[in-house]
DNA sequence: GCCGTTTTCGGCCCGACTGTTTTCAGTCG
């Protein structure tokens, strides 16, 4: 079992135990072990051989020898036992947002409701509202949710696909009969969310690439096979389909895999596939067509083909540019390390540069920062600062932009700070002209640098709130602020179409890991694929300058 | 169920908003 199922069992326990209405801290209990797990930079496997189990935070005694059951058998009966209590229907029902386990237990029980189709019947039959405590309002909010979890179904973050692609990849290539192989499809181009995982192979001998691929340990099952393709299912849901091709055809191909249907359709119209049988590279492909080699992530039929032609396509930015990170957070609120931890990490990264920012006193789940803990938090950076060589850590704070706009601390505090983030996380429902208002009154205070996660979204979770993109971008335009593309890929915020658009704008952007636990600075790398999906260069990118250049634009 | 320590029990993140009622429970971040 991967960290990842652990830690989804970890979750389901406590989804039971909710529903049951248990010991809300034993909830939290399961659900900090699940947290802590999913962040294990070690494979758990590995760290039970080592019978190190116990040093994973927030797991004790109980949770160890259920996650040992776990790793030894595959089941555990603590588990077995809590599904029987609870259908999994009704388990189901509570991923729908808006509605918690309270009110999905009061549905279960005063109505017998236990799957999301009768609930959404009832709903549309008006039944749910006849239950005391509940009325219209929240009948409606459940067809609303229904109808988002519907829209999901099927389609998986990229975080989620990508190495599961990755180590599927891997363990293909350990045949020797597969002389080529590569990720194609919308995971090669990067798409935030994907429907499915296509790996391209080069083989001759069919039957050893199935005997391969059978014997991945994240196959779950094989639903069809022929010479050309074996499609079936992996862990957690996911479709994957293995493409195989003759060695000749391996490149052709490969640009055949990787492109959307619209952009592959525009690019081999009228043209005969035998004419590029033995080309030696991609790069050969497109320069036979007459074209520039385009990278996957612009292969969507955006008008690549025409620049491609023209020489004309961007300079994409590259992981390797990236010299610092914008948006970090500490112990200090809700982050999970010591800012030398976090520091040590950005170091490995080649950076030369991060900003602390954690949130700020309106957030106080977070463990948000008032002005003296603010205060207290500079000191020990500038402490910090006089030990490092090469390195600096800026301060900086993620300032929450309140309901009406303005800013969770003054400008006398603000005007201390070197980064200052603006984010929103709060009355996510407001109508649109107000939403657009409140952001950009934040925009217009002159000690903002960069808005966060602008729209809010979270893939497969919430959706952005209503904005006027445009007069937000205009706005920016005009003030010199610099929009964060949040790396975090379940939010990726702001997407690739908003990107392209700033950029057409002129304005800056800063792509910034978000992250709460050291190992999330890695988490970039999505936020990277999403800037070059909206035909980023590293020009645009603020962290991709040196620290100069970036103090320079922030004091503006 | 975990954790820490003035250590084997007592505390564990909390405020705002929403919806349903009319003073509060549920949900979210």
């Amino acid at each position: 079992m991967t960290n990842r199922e652990i830690a989804e069992i970890m979750d389901r326990i406590a989804d039971i135990l909710e529903i049951k209405e248990d010991n809300p801290f034993k909830i939290r209990a399961y659900r900090k072990a699940a947290r802590s797990i999913c962040h294990l930079d070690e494979d758990i496997n590995y760290l039970y051989k080592l019978n190190r189990i116990s040093e994973i935070p927030g797991v004790g005694k109980a949770v160890k020898s259920k996650i040992e059951e776990l790793l030894e058998k595959g089941n555990c009966e603590y588990y077995d036992k809590l599904l029987l209590d609870v259908p999994s229907g009704v388990l189901e029902m509570l991923s729908i947002p808006g509605i918690g386990h309270k009110t999905v237990k009061l549905i279960y029980e005063e109505l017998g409701i236990n799957n999301i189709d009768d609930l959404l019947k009832a709903a549309q039959n008006k039944e749910i509202r006849k239950i005391p405590g509940v009325g219209g309002k929240t009948e409606y909010n459940i067809k609303k949710g229904i109808d988002l979890l519907k829209k999901r179904t099927g389609k998986v973050t990229l975080g989620l696909a990508l190495p599961l692609a990755e180590d599927f990849l891997d363990h293909i290539k350990e045949s020797r009969a597969v002389q080529r192989a590569c990720i194609v499809g919308s995971v090669r181009r990067g798409k935030s969310l994907v429907g499915d995982i296509d790996i391209l192979v080069a083989a001759n001998d069919y039957s050893r690439v199935y005997q391969k691929v059978s014997t991945y340990k994240s196959v779950r099952s094989i639903s069809s096979k022929d010479s050309k393709h074996i499609k079936g299912k992996l862990i957690y849901q996911i479709d994957f389909e293995i493409i195989i091709v003759d060695p000749d055809d391996y490149f052709y191909s490969l640009v055949w895999t990787t492109g959307s249907k619209e952009h592959r359709n525009a690019l081999f119209k009228g043209i005969n596939p035998a004419e590029f049988s033995r080309v030696e590279s991609e790069k050969d492909v497109f320069r036979k067509l007459g074209l520039n080699y385009i990278p996957p992530e612009l292969r969507e039929d955006q008008g690549e083909i025409e620049k491609a032609s023209n020489n004309q396509l961007p300079k994409l930015v590259q992981e390797n540019n990236l010299k610092g990170d914008l948006h970090v957070h500490s112990d200090w609120s809700d982050g999970a390390h010591k800012i030398n931890e976090v520091v040590d990490v950005a170091k490995t990264m080649n950076y030369s540069y991060i900003a602390i920012t954690d949130h700020s006193k309106s957030l106080p789940i977070s463990g948000g920062l008032n002005e003296e803990r603010l205060s207290a938090q500079g000191k020990v950076i500038d402490g910090l600062n006089k030990n490092q060589k090469d390195f600096q850590i800026l301060r900086g704070i993620e300032v929450d932009i309140l309901k009406d706009g303005q800013l969770d601390f003054s400008d006398d505090v603000l005007k201390n700070l070197d980064v200052v983030v603006a984010s929103v996380h709060s009355n996510f429902k407001l109508e649109g002209e107000k939403q657009t208002q409140r952001i950009i009154r934040a925009i217009k205070n002159e000690h903002v640098d960069i808005i966060g996660h602008l729209t809010g979204r979270l893939l497969n979770r919430r959706s952005a709130y209503e904005l006027d993109i445009d007069k937000v971008l205009e706005a920016a335009a005009d003030n010199k602020i610099i929009l964060e593309i949040n790396s975090h890929p379940d939010r990726l915020d702001i997407d690739e179409v908003i990107a392209k658009k700033a950029r057409d704008y002129g304005i800056k952007i800063a792509i910034n890991s978000d992250a709460h636990h050291k190992e999330d600075l890695r988490l970039v790398k999505y936020g990277v694929i999403n800037a070059r999906r909206g035909w980023l260069e590293a020009e645009n990118i603020v962290n991709t300058w040196d620290k100069e250049a970036l103090l320079d634009y922030l004091n503006k």
